[in-house]
Parts: structure tokens; sequence; C-alpha cells
RNA sequence: GGCUAGGUAGCUCAGCUGGUUAGAGCACGUGACUCAUAAUCACGGGGUCGGGGGUUCGAGUCCCCCCCUCGCCA
């Protein structure tokens, strides 16, 4: 049994999210977790809300609410939707948890300890009737560019031209509103990612394994212009870890707070604590997932996320794991996505285009939407969502192939043998061949799954259910009933255990179906067999079982068109 | 403009270090079956592998140029 340690990257806090985040990053993390704990490894399954930062001050204000309230209740309707779509975490955390409030400033001492953080002087934008720094973009005038009043400090919206506060006329903070403005000297703290270069670039060399997507993104940042450059890690903000060097206070730095890239990762580590503490046990609980010199090092470490994360993590988080000196665990696999556009433009969270996760849920269970994103999941390249796509994958697949064989065993074996697994006959050579055939396409799906090719291990898990029909209509059971009773109660006997193992085989896409197929057949016994012939006498003669309701039903031309249009534009 | 990744049947995609007639699913056509959610199964039509050069006995697969899409950066 191994030791895995999964993340999913952390969700934003300033609302739902999009079909489009959901599959770069949180839905494979919990394909993957869920096959891991089906195999019976140890799984811990991470993800939290990104809390901080300037994009939620502003989502906040605009709710007309405090930021801390804005971000509780974000965290809740975030945290319902997860479970909505069955997203299996052991810890759901918050990156403004007290948890991750210590571990940035302890990381930021340990950081400063080695000689990795930098103090440098800016000049910034300071708001006397605000009593504060501005941020670039709490600064609004007039772009110098195009004339639009209402530009902000870091880019115009109206030409995109990119700004620098100062160039902005009649400058104005987006706060109060306020032109009592002044440009003063302070200082921010700056990680010294150039002097850590080199081992970082030596450990990506080292991930020989590690998708394209995500190397080549890395060895980017780190050889492109001038090579990796130190990061500011401090923002003048109310929201946001206050900086401290560990628990200690930081001369000059009072009233500022960690960039949120800066904390956001390590709250991987601080929801692990946060597990901890909600579950009632002690820090060796989660420290033997991440620290190396407590238990962590035969541990796992698999990350999952979008391509636009994959800079913070091949980089900036490990610049932090490692500077600090301490043996905490680095990622081993880092699993990254393309992104999912929607019918021919881009899904938009600011433009509300597309579909979102509660908006999904309200029109179909968790499982379809499930299905068709893993399977069609943006691995080698961007992919597409379209309505008519969508329809066709989930109704032949969900309905036609899988649906359609658990209805036509159990019903005609309760119409024939009634309510409980016939007893006759054996299995013969078409048996075999199928349990062949099966053993072979289950150590592959097996192998998928292990490396993380998802859309191969949706095509070979639909071809496992695909063999199951083509089976039974080369066995017929409904021709052998009129002359072979008995070999008619075989062919069921081994149809209805088919059913089991599918559910078994299909929960880590499709939960909700597989237990109700489980249930059902009134199994709860989700061992994983290497055996296939075993697994096929699981369900022994005389053991009852029901009828499910259809497992999938069909989405209908009308359906189909109706969403088209309720999703096409844009959302209020 | 620089860089990454792509451009393979109507659609969505496989094709590892170059090698026999380029594959799958869907859609389409024909047939079989009638247990089942008008479901299933079998067979079949369909591609000058973005364009043009080159290397090679041989290239979708390597090299060069060009076109297009997407993203990142400037």
């Amino acid at each position: 049994m191994a030791r895995i340690l999964i993340t999913s990257a952390i969700p934003y806090i300033n609302g739902i999210k999009h079909l489009g985040n959901l599959v770069g990053s949180q839905l494979p993390a919990d394909l993957f977790a869920r096959y891991m704990r089906a195999r019976g490894h140890e799984v811990m399954f991470i993800c939290a809300t990104d809390e901080h930062g300037t994009p939620a001050e502003l989502a906040a204000a605009k709710a007309g609410k405090p930021v801390e309230d804005y971000c509780a209740e974000m965290h809740t309707v975030q945290a319902d939707l997860a479970k909505g779509f069955r997203l299996s975490f052991d810890h759901f955390g918050r990156s403004s948890s007290e948890r991750n409030r210590k571990l940035t400033q302890h990381f930021a001492g340990k950081l400063a300890e080695n000689g990795y953080i930098e103090e440098r002087a800016e000049r910034q934008v300071y708001s006397i009737d605000d009593g504060r720094f501005l941020p670039d973009r709490y600064i609004e005038g007039t772009c110098p560019n195009c004339g639009y009043d209402r530009a902000r400090g870091d880019q115009c919206e109206n030409c995109t031209k990119q700004l620098d506060p100062t160039d902005l006329i009649n400058p104005r903070s987006a706060i109060s509103g306020s032109t009592n403005l002044e440009v003063r000297e302070t200082k921010h703290l700056y990680l010294r990612q150039r002097a850590l270069k080199d081992r970082i670039a030596a450990w990506i060399d080292s991930k020989t394994d590690w998708p394209i997507l995500t190397t080549s993104i890395a060895k980017k940042w780190l050889n492109d212009g001038d090579g990796l450059q130190d990061r500011g890690i401090t923002r003048d903000l109310y929201w946001g870890v206050p900086v401290m060097k560990g628990d200690q206070p930081w001369p000059g730095m009072e009233g500022k707070v960690f960039y949120v890239w800066f904390d956001a990762p390590i709250e991987y580590i601080a929801a692990t604590a946060e597990w901890a503490d909600k579950n009632g046990l002690d820090d060796a609980a989660w420290q033997r997932w991440w620290r190396n010199d407590k238990g962590a090092e035969d541990v796992t470490y698999y990350e999952f996320m979008g391509k636009d994360n994959v800079p913070f993590h091949t980089l900036s988080f490990p610049a932090t794991i490692l500077g600090s000196g301490e043996p905490w665990k680095l990622v081993d696999y880092l699993k990254s996505f393309n992104y999912l556009n929607y019918d021919g433009g881009q899904f938009s969270t600011s433009q509300g285009r597309g579909v979102f996760m509660d908006q999904a849920l309200s029109i179909l269970p968790a499982d379809y939407w499930r299905w068709w994103l893993l399977s069609h999941a943006p691995e080698s390249s961007d992919s597409e969502f379209t309505w008519e796509n969508f329809q066709a994958s989930v109704n032949k697949d969900l309905a036609d192939v899988l649906g359609n064989f658990v209805s036509r065993v159990t019903k005609f074996a309760v119409s024939k043998f009634g309510n409980a697994v016939p007893a006759g006959g054996d299995y013969g050579p078409q048996e075999q061949a199928l349990i062949e055939e099966l053993t072979g396409r289950i150590r592959d799906y097996e192998s998928f799954m292990q490396a993380m090719e998802v859309r191969k291990a949706a095509t070979e898990l639909r071809a496992i259910w695909v063999a199951g029909n083509e089976y039974l209509q080369a066995a017929a059971p409904w021709s052998a009933v009129k002359t072979d009773p008995a070999r008619a109660e075989a062919i069921i006997r081994l149809g209805l255990n088919l059913i089991r193992l599918y559910a078994i085989l299909s929960q880590p896409f499709i939960p909700d179906a597989a237990q109700a197929m489980m249930s059902a057949l009134g199994s709860q016994d989700h061992t994983w067999s290497a055996d296939v012939a075993q697994a096929l006498d699981a369900l022994p003669a005389g053991h009852g079982f029901a009828v499910p309701e259809n497992l999938f039903r069909k989405i209908t031309d009308e359906e189909r068109a109706d969403w088209q249009t309720r999703f096409g534009g844009i959302r209020s």
C-alpha cells in the first residue's frame, strides 16, 4: 500500500467556477484520488479556497459586505458545489485560516533567515484620505492613450494599453474617489528566486516523466530573457496574511500583507493541518504527509492544475520550500491541463460566458458532467464543449452503452428467474473469452489511471462496458432460455456479476451511478479484484437483487436547444 | 514581435524512439437480434495526415520555409 498526497489547484474565492476551471484541476484530481483509494492506497486529497488579495476585496465591496463575511459565504457556496460534484476532498480548507497565516509567516521567517528575502525600496501611490498605499488597480484616472476616464492603474480596459499608475491623468482612489494622492517611498519584500535558480532548474531537469506542457512552461520562465526573476511577495492591502518574520514583527513592514500567490500554495500544507485539527488529531498526523523528517519520505505527491498555474507550482512554490531549508515535501508529479473552450469561444468568469458549476448541477446530475468532462479533458491541447457533443456523448456512452446494459440484464433476469442470482449452468468458452478480454482491458485501464491519462482511461472504460454488450449479444440468453434454461441462467449470473464489476471500475468516473448499481445488487463490497474470474463469481447463486431505476435518462433535442440558448449569452 | 502547444476521416480525438494496405468513438449506410432506455451487435463507405521544399531504400512521424488556431510573455 502506497501513501499518496494529492492537491488540486485552489479555486479563487470571488465567484462560482465554470466547467473549464473544474475540469482543469479539481475533477481529474478527484478521479485520481478515488482510483487510488479504490486500489487500497492511503490517500490524502486536499483542496481549499484561495481567498486573499485585491479581487476578493473588490468583489466583497461590490457585494457590500466585509471581506471576511464575503469569503466565508463564498467558501460555503464553493464547498457545497464541490459536494454536489462529488469531489472527495479529505479537507476543503481556506487560505485565510489561522493555520495558513502561521505557516506563511513561518516560511517567510525561514527564507529571511537563510538570506532569500531582500527588502527593496519602491515609489508607490499613497492615498492620504484613505490612509493607505494603493495597489495599481485601486487607482483610476484618465487614460493618456485613449482618453477613457475610468482607466485603472495597471491597464486601460478600453484600449487595453498597459499602464503605470503615474501615467494616469487626474488619478483618484478607487476606494474613496479621493484625488488627494501622493507618491511615497515604501519598502517591499522580494523572494530571491534568482539565487535559487540553479537548484530549481536541476530539480525540473530531473523530472523527465512530467507532461511536456508542464516542463516547457517551467523552462521558459527559467530561461527566457533574463531568466527567472526575483518576485515581490508583499502588498499594501488589508486582506491577507500580515507580514511577520516567523512569530516576530518585521520592522518596516507594518500594515502590509503577503502577496496572495505567496500564501496560496502554502495553504496545501496548512489545509492538511486544518484537516488534522478538524478531526481532533495532533500535528504529527499532518506532518507525516508533508515533512520528510516526520514520516513523509514514502509519500508520493501529485499536483493537478490548469496551465496558467504551472509557473507558480514549478518555480515560486518550490523556491519557497527549497529556500526554507526545511525538509518539506516537493511535488513528485505535476499534471497540468490546457483550457476547455465553450462553443466556439472561451469560458469567461468575468463575462459570465459558458456553464458554471451551480448551473450545471441545476440541469443534470453530477455523473453526466463528470463523464463528459473527464472523457474530453483538455490534456494534449485545448478542447471544446458543445451542447451537441455533450448530448451525443452522454446519451450514447452512459444511457445506451452502460445504462441499457444494466437495464437489459436485470430486467431479463427478473422476468425469467426472479429476484435472485440464478444457479443453473456453468461458465463455458464464451465466458472464458470475455474474462480474457476484460483482464487485458482492465490492465490497460489501470495503467492509464496510474499514469493520469484521463481520456485514454475513459476510452478504455467505455470499451469495457461495450464488451458486456458484445458478450450478451453473442450469448443471447433470450434464445438459450427457450432451449437450454440452465445455459441462460449461467449467462445471466455472469451478467449480474458484470454489473457489480462495472460499478467498481466506474466509481472514480461516475460515483453516483456506481452506488446505484451496487445498491441494486445488494453489494457493498468494492474490492478491486485483480482476478476477473473471481470477481465474476462474487455474487453467488441465490443472492438477492433488484432492478434499479434507469441509471441515465437521455438528453432530448428540446432540452439541448433550450440550454444552448440559456447558456449561450451572458450570465447576469 | 518572441516563445510553448497544436493543425490527422463530417465531428471529437489516438498514432512511442521514421517501416507492411493511417486507427478509434460519434454521425452516416446495410444487415442481424428483439432481453433492453427505438437500446444492442456485425459489416461497410469516407482522409493527397495545414501548404511547399528537403534528408532517407522508406516520413503523419526527422530538417527548413510559409499559412492558420490557442495560450504565455513583451
